[in-house]
DNA sequence: ATAATGATTCGCT
DNA sequence: GCGAATCATTATG
């Protein structure tokens, strides 16, 4: 069980384009018990969309469909959970109803609870914003791996679940390009399609501000 | 069957 | 700042 906070229906992943889903994660807990009372929480602070089939940046652009990409085209809600350069494991959420390939991914967290276990799972200082501040050292910290491709966090029995929470009183989104775009990805790899909450430390610094909310 | 590549991270200079 | 690490996935022969 995820406790006090409410868990995000699946409704919500299918309601709004990928892009807005983006903005309207920022702030919300990623919960994740991957073995019985090994819990740990982390208040999303950075997220990219990726919309197939026009995104070239995107797995399943073009509607592409491979073993990989299939998790991309499943019911909204979904988990995407690919390795990247042989070495990390990147966490994403399918949105869009099924067989539309939309997907965010995650792409830092703000670390709430288990932080203890955080660390221990990094070999890292728990104080440290390094713990958690990228796709593949959240993760990490929070024990998901591609073994969590394909499930449902929609589901209260999910061992990695979405949850509601309140907005702090200052909360404003920063937009901005998406990062590791190569070449060929062409005029995609400018949309600012990457969000990020103002200020919050556990984001990379911005390398360039296109809009502000 | 083989080869190229990547939505990254880390350690070293 | 730069380059290595490391392997599943993908395309191609």
């Amino acid at each position: 069980m995820a406790g006090e906070l409410s868990i995000i229906s699946r409704s919500f992943y299918s309601c709004m384009d990928a892009v807005s889903i983006a903005r309207e994660l920022l702030g919300t807990i990623l919960y994740t018990e991957i073995n019985p009372g090994e819990i740990t929480t982390g208040r999303i602070v950075e997220t990219e969309a990726y919309m197939a089939p026009e995104d070239l940046a995107c797995h399943a652009r073009g509607n592409k469909r491979t073993s990989r990409t299939e998790t991309m085209f499943a019911r909204p809600g979904t988990a995407y959970v690919y390795k990247c350069y042989g070495i990390h494991d990147l966490f994403n959420l399918v949105t869009a109803p099924e067989n539309v390939a939309h997907a965010i991914l995650i792409r830092a967290i703000e670390p709430l609870k288990g932080i203890d276990l955080m660390a221990t799972r990094r070999k890292m200082d728990r104080k440290k914003v390094e713990l958690v501040n990228g796709p593949g050292k959240l993760t990490k910290a929070l024990g998901i791996s591609t073994l969590h491709d394909g499930i449902d966090l929609a589901s209260e029995f999910s061992p990695i679940q979405i949850l509601k929470s309140e907005k702090a009183p200052n909360f404003k989104i920063i937009a901005g390009p998406r990062v590791g775009m190569s070449h060929h990805t062409k005029h995609c790899g400018h949309y600012p399609w990457r969000f990020r909450i103002s200020g919050n430390r556990y984001t990379s610094l911005p390398k360039e501000v296109r809009y502000e909310w």
